[in-house]
DNA sequence: CGGTTGTTTGACGAAAATCAAATTGAGTGG
DNA sequence: CCACTCAATTTGATTTTCGTCAAACAACCG
């Protein structure tokens, strides 16, 4: 982890985006760019809750422990998005870890800083509430499917989900490499059985898979099989 | 569904508890106070999103289909609780239903008149976004018990959760009256594995079930269940 | 008394986790 | 460039858990 030179631009954070004016020259002051490499824990479970994370470049997971070897992704964040926004809440600590995927680039804000923007900032405030209302939203979803779903209906809806978080590129291919273990882990079942699935996703020809790559070759069959379990 | 007469003077409401004195006879023009009755339909899956509900007195399930005779129950809540948040989105209609589980009286507010409410008073809204922040929370934690936990840990969570929504009495019942599809659909399971993991808890003295009350008799024993699970 | 509905229990099978082993692949140092 | 090691991938076999089905039983009610 080192400082980045660059500051903070993106467009789509809201961060940026939708602070009042005169807040600018403040952001900048308090704001700390930082970088790490691919792999590196960002925060870890446990951590004292320092301040807000908004992603300037790169992509993140967000993963809680289980037992020794096995892990849930809660969620993957990436260009313009936030993570540790939980600490924003009465935690003192993080229930959660932050990993970087690849070399990323961040903009941190201290959390007292945060919060004083937040009072002072109505519009701030009232997008990172949109921003927790989604998240809560989602978060159900997957809690709903976790319940009740086949491990083949997570799975598709786990790539449906990743193509929605990071995009297809012209190819097909989804714009993120994970390991299969982090496929797993995100749809909540063990390598294995991830494996095995994928298999047959690739045999049902929605799914091609190249070295690390994963390309989305027919979201509607992934629609459908998540359909097939719903009924 | 008739219009109650009783204003909303719940302590513990923070609707009521931190509004602006200067916005109180707003809320008091704006706001309807509704009577449900035990198993009414509040609002269900696919509504039009009509404002949000504050719980003066009563008990409601927050649920969500599945097939046709599956379901999960998200949460739920009781009085000086929220519920229809989710409404404040982006989302024009509820993903959930929600549902009397006695007779309960529920204040109501206009989605608009709650909007605007929010833009003038900073303290609502942060408490809002905190409840927000706790409910992620919340739903992380039970995405992480549903993905990895066996259904004895996921009974076992789900009964220390209704304790803590609903509280035990002087004989450690708890105290709300739930059918055991409702214990199933909480813990994410079917209704039969759910008896036969009940009647374990039973043997193994930690739980009481007599008729539809639960006493909770060793939450330590039930905390250890959760333990070992997550080995 | 039949009929309907909810509870309880047993038996079975499907899905998925676990275990174990074989295969591949990617460095690493000689 | 070639063994060698270590880790990741792939596959098969086995076991566990849990959902499903069905039947027995109790309870309630007109």
């Amino acid at each position: 982890m080192k400082k980045s030179k660059d500051l903070c631009d993106v467009k789509s954070c809201f961060l940026c985006s939708l602070c009042v004016k005169e807040w600018l020259p403040a952001v900048e002051i308090h704001k700390k760019n930082l970088d790490y490499k691919k792999g590196e824990l960002i925060f870890g479970e446990g951590d004292e809750v320092k301040g807000i994370y908004f992603i300037y470049k790169g992509k993140v997971k967000v993963h809680q422990k289980w037992g020794d070897d096995k892990e849930l992704i809660i969620r993957f964040a990436t260009s313009g998005g936030i993570f540790g926004h939980r600490g924003i809440g009465k935690e003192k600590n993080y229930p959660v870890s932050a990993t970087a995927l690849e070399p990323t680039t961040v903009c941190f804000i201290e959390k007292e800083f945060f919060l004083s923007s937040l009072k002072v900032n109505p519009t701030l405030m009232f997008e990172l509430m949109m921003f927790y209302s989604n998240e809560l939203q989602e978060s159900e979803k997957r809690m709903k499917d976790l319940a009740h779903m086949s491990v083949k209906g997570r799975v598709a809806s786990c790539l449906l989900s990743l193509k929605n978080t990071f995009g297809l590129d012209e190819e097909n291919f989804l714009d993120v490499t994970l390991s299969r273990q982090d496929i797993a882990s995100f749809s909540g079942t063990t390598y294995e059985t991830a494996f095995r699935v994928m298999n047959e996703l690739v045999t049902e020809n929605s799914v091609k898979v190249i070295g690390k790559k994963i390309a989305l070759l027919n979201t509607e069959h992934l629609q459908n099989v998540i359909e097939r379990e719903s009924k």
